[in-house]
DNA sequence: GGCACCGATGTTTACGTAAACATCAGCGGA
DNA sequence: TCCGCTGATGTTTACGTAAACATCGGTGCC
């Protein structure tokens, strides 16, 4: 900064002026601080500004697992989001989704350069456990912090309902469902609102079985579940999880959905491109991303908690092959 | 920090030291400082250190379509990397992967506070346009920048010649391509590979089906390959547009393997869910994120530049069930 | 013509940290 | 006993920026 105000002739008071765009700086005096700029290849030390400002124009993201589809996909919003309101994201990905671990993490961000804090999916952390540097403002995705921190979060329990509802109404006496692991808020939500559905319905309910987001449980769980006739509608609990259903039922020979229905959860750009088509309940990540966004920068905009706002944003069921009305019973 | 010297009765420098875990500190004085430490809930100002030290401990990281499977995955590997090594990841997605908007995103970063640059798959963008700040460290994934900056790139060519040369031992006559954009260094070499493996094995090379890596072209370009006898095997440029492809053979009646072969690339973890389970070209993703950390850092870390490094990750062949023997021709 | 005011620009200072240098107490050897 | 050395701690300064204040030349009005 002395070496463009040097050269162009002014003090540095002068540069600084022209670098944040003040107007009260002569065109000509403007000129030649720009020409001395772009000479020179200035551009200003954010670090110094931060020292002077207090603030750094960063948030800072905890996620579990970015490479998971939900994760990577609010991810992608949240960035995209916080770019739209000049801010720049850092990004953590923490091994486990333990408290421990998101506790590390953020205590390694909050000594890093950041204005605020979003914590995507904390699985298992519990308030208690969740040291934060204080005042430091924080939003939460889908988690089980809502009453302790600000949290948006999908409607997970109307999607899980739609989606067992959808299962009923096509004639499937019950709906069997493939869980996410226990320790996951989300999955929690919709395995309760999968069985609130049958019950209402005056269903049986099935034993949940347990699963792990991924494929390869699907599969497993898929081949456990084929043999059995009296399994016809699946609901799963994200559609990498189908995928693996599905798998397992072509390799038994069932047909899908002839004589097993399946659905998902999420919305993943392959659900519909899977044999058959996926139905399943999309979700709008771009959303939960830019009400994460929001609900943060109020906090940082205002130096204010939010303490008790929870946004839920709408999913939607999306039918599509792979659901189709129950199977005829012998002697009906 | 002057209020934690006040409260523990020192000098800021003692508290300085005793923060930076200097040994010079009596155990009396140093406890007294801890203490003050916690009570106050003191930690070090980043943007100060970063002003006197002249460096952040962040890695910028410009990606396209983050959301996108190599994409999060490569920047999943690069976070848990830089992690390792005592660095955070700040992240921009850019729109298009024009070499505009990248410049615009790397103008952006390094106006933050990095130390390094990382770009993955900066597609289209040519050297002459990438403007980056005078000595701001880089490392590319996959791109046309090899030769101008320290690149990293999985085996795309071998890649490609093992997925064509499968296919050709199988009794092929020969191989289909769905490729990826035109603009796209990866997906031309994985064209050139394919095209070069038919060409040395004498056999006919048909023309590049052009898709953008969704599934939704696959699908489209799948419909439009599944009605002609003479399309047997079908070698798609990553394993979305794969399922694209296998969707529109299914819903066409063809049947995989017995009738048509489809081989995918990436390898992502549902590729062994679709059905048939995706044979594939399997990228070591976490293995480039290291690889990209490492030769930043090295640059970083020495004040060096290394301009014409580039790392070749090795990839894979996973055989699984989407791919079989030749059907026999009428008359043969 | 002189004075008050305004806009353009320069000067001083503070942000929080850590290196460099200064100081000071205590200890061992001559 | 006194000197010099060593280890612990305090003081000064610089990092790059921008707010606050100071200065200076010009303009308009009485």
């Amino acid at each position: 900064m002395a070496d463009v105000a040097a050269l162009a002739g002014v003090s540095s008071q002068t540069v600084s002026r022209v670098s944040m765009g003040l107007d009260n700086v002569r065109p000509e005096t403007r000129r030649r601080v720009l020409t001395a700029m772009a000479e020179l290849g200035y551009s200003a030390n954010v670090a110094a500004r931060a020292l002077r400002y207090g603030s750094y124009g960063t948030l800072g993201v905890i996620a579990h697992r970015l490479a998971r589809t939900g994760e990577s996909r609010t991810v992608e919003a949240v960035v995209e989001a916080a770019r739209a309101e000049g801010y720049t994201v850092t990004l953590v990905d923490v091994e486990s989704p333990s408290s421990d671990d998101v506790t590390a993490a953020a205590a390694r961000l909050s000594h890093q350069a950041i204005d605020g804090l979003v914590i995507i999916r904390a699985e298992t952390a519990t308030p208690d456990t969740l040291a934060l540097p204080p005042g430091m403002p924080v939003v939460v995705s889908d988690s089980r912090f809502v009453g302790h921190h600000p949290a948006v979060g999908a409607d997970q329990i109307d999607g899980a309902r739609k989606a067992t509802q959808h299962l009923l109404d096509l004639g499937h006496r019950t709906v069997h469902h493939v869980a996410g692991p226990a320790d996951s808020g989300p999955a929690q939500m919709r395995a309760d609102a999968w069985r609130a559905a049958l019950t209402e319905a005056g269903r049986d309910v099935p034993d949940v079985l347990r699963g792990d987001w991924t494929a390869g449980t699907g599969y497993e769980i898929g081949r456990d579940l084929a043999p059995d006739p009296g399994v016809t509608a699946v609901f799963c609990a994200n559609d990498e999880t189908a995928a693996g259903v599905l798998r397992a039922l072509h390799e038994a020979g069932r047909r899908v959905p002839d004589d097993v229905s399946v659905v998902g959860f999420d919305g993943i750009p392959l659900a519909e491109h899977l044999w058959p088509p996926l139905t399943t309940v999309v979700q709008d990540f771009s959303g939960i991303g830019r009400a994460l966004v929001d609900l943060l920068l109020q906090q940082v905009r205002d130096g204010r908690a939010l303490d008790d706002v929870h946004t839920l944003v709408p999913v939607e069921l999306v039918v599509r092959a792979s659901t189709g009305p129950a199977p005829r019973r012998h002697g009906t």
